[in-house]
DNA sequence: AATGAATGAGCATTCATTCAT
DNA sequence: GATGAATGAATGCTCATTCAT
């Protein structure tokens, strides 16, 4: 009734994605978001089935954009190079652009849905390339704390470029130039 | 049942400890820190006035000790060489062995409460001292985006610190070991 | 869509017998009738005015003719011989594939409508009909016990007659000799 | 509020088996119970962590009870005699009288639940008795015709003998005489 | 101090019915 | 006639908190 023109499906999507991002998927409330939107309850659930439903329709084209990016990442260097570190810098950055809010639900509001793992699966992708490329060599001399110390890193890592995601706006400029010097940063310290 | 004697307040304590880590604040129940204590609900409040409550008393010494390692931090070292490192993953694992379930709750479990920002302000202060003392340079060129790097930096500094406190025992070398290489790894970038 | 000409009125009611059939009345969905009928449930709602007057229409004329059924019932016997145990089958079976899944609504999916009694209604019909026909005679020897005992063989019979029903399939002699047998078995215990 | 000295799992079983026996246990509402029973919804869960295990409460003894006679039955008579008609209904009347309304609930009201094929179970081992004990041989000659009859007439008994039940009242020599009368008309039908 | 029954508001979900288009 | 979005009340269930004993 207070229809702005927009349409309903767009409304329940916007109020949800704040609500995902403010509360996370198991904290958010379905009456929340039909508050939020200005839909009833009941006729959120004549567009989607679920609350899992509707966060999957709100996540799933970001999930397999991230999977196909986790998927080139393996190929396309050898070494850890300067241009390497920009062009990856910038291919990161273009996911990041297109799905923000998505995205950053699903580093740090998927807990108690059927993506919680993802953030995890990440960092372990990061640590076994960290494990095969730089050859890193703590003081501690076992294997095992070697790797924990290579998953560390990598959760440093992907920690760090979650939070310039998170505050560098919608810059393209500028988002590639931060993940880059912060790449560069890190890496610098694995030689 | 099992610890017959030991006090009541102990064991809310204890069993709460593990409720908390386990799910989080917002995430736990009174109900199962009852259970799991043997106290019944209703006596867990004439210990403790909420759930707010408990969770404070729980972690409040763990904040002052933190909030006290924050203000030294800054005086103890000029720069980060290797022995200031040394000393710094010493006094970091000193803490941390402590307050280890306490300190993990307040980084990963504090949604909801009080203390939800305490990580945040952990980063801040990290990211001063980064600022004051490792004349970190982007590309950008602009301030504000030399701050933002500064931050992701001391963010990725910190959750990488967290995850090898989750994961490495409580054995003091190993972890003063991990620590070190992790520090070295990482502030090796900054220059 | 697959039959586009019928007209819409029928699919309704062909879906909604299906419904009716496995779920009943009460546990029926207005939106399975129309989600099975290919019809909009608003439109179901521009031809019934509610779910009971669908219900009502489906099984109306069925009710008619049971209800015709039981008044000749009365008069074309005096005794239950052979021949008269053969023309009942006959008669019974003919309304029974007549109307073969509306009888069943209506004697199993009833329940909350307003033929919830019908079948209580017929075995009291019956139950009267054996009272003055056979000269049953229990041993508690109260009117009251002879009467409870005739509702109890009538139920049985009508119960029984509905399950052969529902499973002897659309073959009329089959259908005739079953319910011959099972009546011939029933009522040769009343003398 | 409303004390009676009566404990609180008293009434709420009290005023479940009500709804369960009026409404059946898929149509049946906790908030009904509550309502009617005078505690509040939360409340019920106190003692009860679910619809389902409410309803299993209240009738676990029955269908054990009930399982039981179900073993014995195969066992006491060779031939349906007289004598063992009689002591077949005292044994049934026994259990019925007992639980009477759990009984009612599980023959009539458990659509929905795990108990919801106890009837069909109890007439298929009383199919299975008709068909070995009394030769009985239909018109139609076929095997699987014949087997519907038996089966018919199973069904036709025992839900006779519900009947009986439901309306005999708590005299347990009236009820007796009643299924022993009820047994003998139908079973004389047999040979 | 200790109990655990009781409350009441909250949750996700369903469904007959209405109504603007 | 036809659409299907919208409503609102109902469902089973959970949980922090209170309170009589």
């Amino acid at each position: 009734m207070q229809t702005r023109k927009e349409p309903v499906k767009n409304r329940i999507v916007k109020a949800a994605l704040e609500e995902f991002l403010l509360a996370g998927y198991a904290n958010s409330s379905m009456r929340n978001i039909a508050t939020q939107s200005g839909i009833t309850v009941g006729n959120i659930y004549s567009y989607f089935s679920s609350k899992e439903e509707l966060f999957d329709y709100i996540l799933s084209d970001t999930v397999d954009e991230l999977n196909k990016l986790f998927a080139m990442k393996v190929e396309y260097s050898e070494s850890l190079s300067t241009e390497s570190l920009t062009s990856m810098a910038r291919l990161v950055s273009d996911v990041f652009l297109k799905y923000r809010i998505q995205f950053l639900i699903l580093m740090d509001g998927s807990a108690g849905s059927k993506y919680q793992d993802l953030k995890s699966t990440m960092i372990k992708q990061a640590c076994e390339r960290i494990l095969s490329d730089a050859k890193l060599q703590g003081n501690s001399g076992t294997a095992q704390a070697d790797h924990l110390l290579a998953e560390s890193l990598s959760l440093a890592l992907i920690e760090g470029m979650i939070h310039i995601f998170k505050h560098s706006g919608r810059n393209r400029k500028r988002l590639e130039a931060l993940v880059g010097d912060f790449l560069a940063v890190i890496i610098k310290g694995f030689y």
